[in-house]
DNA sequence: CAAACAGTTGAAGAATTGTTCAACTGTTAT
DNA sequence: ATAACAGTTGAACAATTCTTCAACTGTTTG
């Protein structure tokens, strides 16, 4: 990771690695966007999401819709939690889960754009 | 995955299921958006992708400016070709390595305006 | 209070993934 | 032609991840 690195001297290269060293965002930042874009990159996931993103549901419902296992929904669930991306509530028995912010909807929704060309 | 999965008899869960199955994006659109998000969803390769977003870059500058082998820098390359969100062009010995689409940076823009909360 | 249902959780196993290493191709210069 | 450099590739290894299973908590109802 040493002498298998720089190009050969060369004034332009070194110049603009530079540059370029100098302009890039935040290592943590970029960091966290990449977290971030991990937890949309299970077709699992997204598709609870885009349940959701149609109406609040619970656990058990979401399972329904997307044939999957409660746990297996639940786990999910749980890593959507934590990333702040769902939100839920109690109502006797069941957990009505909901999206936690519309910006989660058009970072997929500029994705999906994306794919159609 | 079937005695597991539907709430009690309960015809408002029904109805809600349904609609939403209904009203569901179409599975293969899903399944590629998450594919793309996958790609995204690794540090290196955003942090390539930030470094291409401000130059043109062959393999050998990507790795001394992100502290990479050549080699990982060219297997993560790999993966960004085969998703179209990079383009090369060859000069004699040198790669260069830019950015296919400017639709990839607004979505990481996108993300990183999201994480600024 | 006991049964039934909704949901969560941890462990286990299979599958996927990222980096390294070594060997390779392709281009340039001596 | 041969040496030197830029880049690619495949195998191997470690690390992460998703699902399943079984056991658990919490709430309601008989």
């Amino acid at each position: 990771m040493d002498s298998d690195l720089i190009c050969e001297d060369n004034k332009i290269h070194d110049e603009v690695c530079e540059q370029v060293t100098v302009d890039m965002p935040d290592e943590n930042e970029l960091y966290d966007v990449a977290e971030l874009f991990k937890i949309f990159g299970d077709s699992t996931r997204i598709r609870i999401l885009s349940a959701l993103a149609q109406a609040e549901m619970c656990v058990c419902d979401i399972g329904a819709v997307l044939n999957m296992t409660k746990s297996a929904v639940s786990h999910q669930l749980r890593i959507l939690r934590q990333a702040k991306l769902v939100k839920n509530r109690r109502n006797g028995k069941e957990i009505f889960y909901s999206l936690d912010d519309d910006h989660v909807l058009s970072i997929i929704n500029l994705a999906l754009e994306h794919i159609k060309e």
